[in-house]
DNA sequence: TTGTATTCCTACTAAAATGGTAGTATAATA
DNA sequence: TATTATACTACCATTTTAGTAGGAATACAA
């Protein structure tokens, strides 16, 4: 029952852009590395999962980085986190398991993963600038 | 942003104890384990955990075992899960980290842990019998 | 066209958490 | 004292987490 240290890079990091959307600049990692003291390389790594819906502008070489394609209030703090935890918070779902519906334990889990999303899909970067 | 299969573990024991309340006796974790095809000797962890707040009635040798010591309705399932799965969503408060409140990650996990506590401790054993 | 700054891709790895098993001790009671 | 339980302690294999490392691809500027 544990959020991940991924799942807060991966706000640190969005929150970051989301601060500086309005300057209209391409942010590279590095400049988030130093800022955020994240290492430069595991950050490279996130934002391959973070950016995988294209949800974010890229650009390589120079004066390159990573900007937000919409503003902070577009972007929710339940797909980031989706994206980086994995999407379910249970495991009910998979092979293992061959009960699934006559289940106590999936029902009970099937709404919390609910409520759990609605409650995260409430907020967005613009919440946390 | 996992629940482990060591909460759904303990749902389904609680809720295996709550339909037998009424019966009033001792329930071994031999029949908990035939009946829902649990490993006895994990049983015997789980439930270390599971009653380390001494809700439920133990009796050890002959026709033991555990009951519940009062009606499901009183048994939250928050309560069960956190017993289980230890007790916060986030890993903000470890040591690792020294921002602590200045940290806007800190905050959203906080508002997160809150409502999925909250939510957790609106259902009882009561509600999956 | 060459150098530099950037992201992208693939593979590896140490440490921690998860999901158990095994053996023995302790207790209750018939 | 035999039997049926839980309680305690130690171990262990597998998976997940949290990175690191090295280089390839791309963009652009001098």
């Amino acid at each position: 029952m544990k959020l991940s240290s991924k799942g807060k890079y991966g706000i640190t990091i969005m929150v970051y852009l989301a601060k500086h959307y309005k300057e209209d600049r391409y942010i590279s990692l590095k400049e988030i590395s130093e800022n955020e003291n994240i290492s430069l390389k595991y950050l490279e790594k996130l934002m391959i999962s973070l950016n995988r819906d294209n949800s974010l502008d890229v650009k390589k070489g120079n004066n390159g980085g990573y900007k937000l394609k919409d503003k902070p209030s577009t972007y929710k703090i339940g797909d980031i986190l989706r994206k980086l935890e994995g999407g379910d918070i249970t495991n009910c779902e998979e092979k293992k398991c061959d009960k699934k519906d006559k289940c106590v334990t999936y029902s009970i889990y099937k709404e919390l993963n609910d409520e759990f999303n609605k409650m995260m899909d409430n907020k967005t970067l613009n919440d946390y600038l």
